[in-house]
RNA sequence: GCUCCGAUAGCUCAGCCUGGUAGAGCGUUACAUUGGUAAUGUAAAGGUCGUGGGUUCAGAUCCCGCUCGGAGCUCCA
């Protein structure tokens, strides 16, 4: 229970509002009191009828000094972060307010805001602040929280905004105006606020166009993937894992749980912020693994490098990467506690070597984002770096926001306090005014020696590598997330939302305009299919336009009518998504522009049967 | 994590304030209908009203706990 106790001259106070829908019914009127003790009072989780009695026995005595015999019960939640529920709350006010002897106690109403004007007396003893709490504290939860996570909150840093003129300026007295992402990057002022209580719009695409779900058997944060998201979610993995092999990155697979009592783990696990889900089992205490580095050092220090193997790049899809995030920031695509995450490592001789693969990996992560339908326009970049490394590496830096061309936050330490002394980010900014990270690297100059790896330089000698971290794309549910949110701004301003077609789960839809076209419809199909086109057929006894109306729900870039005018002609009717059009194309045409259109991305068969008549409904 | 809000048919929701027979649209199934680019017609099936307790002659409805979801957390008694 925390109190601040304040001798008056008077206090006047008017409810204005119920807060809660559980706060005391009264009849709101201003009240005025006049030589007073003003208590606010905020009542906590753990308080009980004996903390009250505490709290109103130290009081009494206290008015005693002063020479006052009024007191004023002000329930005042601002005053505590652990706050008792509302019922245990008025419980335990009620029971202060009854304990009292000899005094004249009054008490404001609770669930309610209030307006209030105080005079406070100027004499010593007039203010005064309490704790009570019970005597045995119970510290336990807080034992567990990593040394990073409690200073993290420590650390100092300073903002700023750097422009692509190479300008740094503060982040207080940057002017917005042209920005306005950017702002809600850096926090400075806080996004709209919302009047009405609703998700993100994309939790309601995710289900509407049957992507994925919560799944309420398993734990908060951990979703399930129907036929369609399994096969956008392995596209993208696909497609990330090509460009990475691409760059040179080779693929590996690890474990995903790890000895929390291994040597090389206990550093680093109280080092990194995050709470991870543990494992015990045969006695062993395991935890899940929060990202792919655990496995990849493991491995590599396993390996006998030379200098003339450097850079090398390991690289993994973590599927998944485990985070226990408190359970208030789980929302849809945005943040989960299991994630698909592409993370690839470059080993490095030294830093002149860092510096350069960094430049290509920041190339590389522009691109695959680019590749995934999210432009330059769709994300803001920060750049975090040390001090130190900022004065010998400017060039680098203005380098790359140059290349972004518009400016970026930068946070700078005074000193090095992660393992890393430069990192960068792109954040998506959603429609709820939410900036999330997608891509980023970090140059690491600390963990090759924590995990013993090394290589042989040219002298012959051991030595530690530098370490680069990279996700080219960042977490492939919120890439996901990205994307759907994307198209929920598209379809606000009046487009016509589609994925690209490279991810749609059908690509083109065929319907038969009656039951006596469906063994053409079959074989074009087919022929379609072999062309790697992904392909189905809406069968079912349905008009046509409730047919065309049904693909439109789906978001399906091309709809094509069979009737007796295609079976007896060359050329298609191509409904076209993006236009609403009726199109008439050879067969060959249509396919050359499916593949013009696809190139370059990864291929997969139709994830659902092909005829729609066959297939369950999952979302309507 | 904390505070508040919500949970009724597969989906979206009404009913709850003021306790007394479980509702609609979409979807599903059956039958009819064989159509030319965003909703064909008729009928039927489908719900221990999230879960556990309490108050009551009687609880979807009122009260309390729990689970799951949402919003906010610089704003909250």
């Amino acid at each position: 229970m925390r109190i601040l106790q304040l001798h008056c001259d008077s206090i006047e106070y008017m409810p204005t509002k119920k807060e809660i829908q559980s706060a005391e019914e009264i009849e709101p009127k201003k009240i005025r009191i006049e030589e007073v003790i003003v208590c606010f009072t905020a009542v906590e989780k753990d308080d009980d009828s004996k903390i009250a009695k505490n709290a109103i026995s130290e009081i009494q005595e206290s008015m005693k000094k002063v020479g006052c015999d009024k007191l004023l019960l002000y329930p005042y939640a601002h005053l505590s972060s652990t706050l008792a529920s509302p019922g245990t709350g008025l419980k335990i006010l009620k029971e202060m307010e009854e304990s009292c002897t000899g005094i004249n106690v009054m008490r404001a109403p609770f669930g309610w805001t209030k307006t209030f004007s105080i005079k406070v007396k100027g004499h010593p003893l007039a203010e005064s602040s309490k704790v009570f709490s019970n005597d045995q504290p119970k510290d336990q939860s807080k034992e567990k929280t990593s040394t990073a996570l409690e200073s993290e909150s420590k650390i100092k840093s300073y903002w700023y905004v750097l422009t692509p003129d190479g300008k740094m300026e503060e982040v207080e007295k940057f002017n917005f105006s042209n920005h306005k992402q950017l702002e809600v990057l850096a926090k400075y002022e806080s996004a709209k606020k919302r009047h009405v209580d609703e998700p993100p719009p994309h939790v309601n695409l995710m289900k509407k166009l049957a992507i994925a779900d919560y799944e309420p058997a398993s734990d908060s944060g951990n979703m399930r993937f129907y036929p369609n998201g399994r096969l956008i979610k392995s596209q993208i993995e696909q497609y990330v894992t090509d460009k990475i092999r691409d760059y040179g990155g080779v693929e590996v697979e690890t474990p995903i749980m790890y000895d929390s009592h291994h040597p090389s783990m206990e550093s680093y696990f109280n080092r990194f912020p995050a709470r991870q889900y543990s494992i015990d089992s045969e006695g062993k205490h395991l935890f899940l693994r929060f990202a792919a580095c655990f496995g990849q050092f493991l491995m590599a220090s396993d390996f006998q490098l030379s200098y003339k193997n450097l850079p090398y790049k390991l690289y993994e899809l973590t599927r998944y990467s485990f985070r226990r995030e408190q359970s208030g920031e789980l929302v849809g695509l945005r943040r989960l506690r299991a994630f698909t995450m592409p993370d690839c490592h470059a080993f490095c001789k030294d830093m002149q070597q860092a510096i350069d693969e960094f430049r290509k990996r920041f190339d590389l992560s522009r691109e695959v984002l680019s590749g995934l339908g999210i432009e330059e326009n769709d994300y803001e970049v920060g750049i975090r770096f040390t001090e130190d490394f900022y004065n010998e590496n400017k060039e680098l830096i203005n380098e790359m926001v140059s290349k972004v061309g518009k400016p970026v936050l930068v946070e700078m330490w005074k000193e090095k306090f992660f393992y890393f002394v430069l990192k960068w980010e792109f954040n998506f900014v959603d429609n709820l005014g939410k900036a999330s990270a997608l891509s980023t690297d970090q140059i690491d100059v600390e963990n090759a020696q924590r995990y013993n790896i090394t290589f042989t330089n040219e002298k012959n000698e051991q030595q530690n590598p530098i370490i680069l971290h990279n996700s080219p794309s960042g977490a492939v549910e919120r890439v996901i997330y990205a994307l759907l949110e994307k198209f929920a701004k598209q379809a606000k301003e009046g487009k016509r939302p589609q994925f690209p077609l490279w991810l749609a789960p059908t690509q083109v839809r065929l319907i038969p305009l009656k039951d006596d076209f469906l063994e053409f419809t079959s074989k074009l199909a087919e022929k379609l299919t072999e062309q790697n086109v992904r392909v189905d057929i809406d069968d079912r006894n349905d008009t046509i336009n409730k047919r065309i109306r049904d693909a439109e729900k789906e978001w399906i870039s091309y709809v094509l009518v069979i009737g007796e005018k295609e079976v007896n002609s060359p050329s298609l009717s191509v409904r076209d998504r993006a236009t609403g059009d009726v199109r008439q194309l050879s067969i060959e045409d249509f396919i050359k522009e499916i593949k013009d259109t696809t190139n370059g991305k990864p291929i997969s068969k139709l994830n659902s049967a092909i005829l729609l008549s066959q297939r369950p409904q999952i979302m309507v």
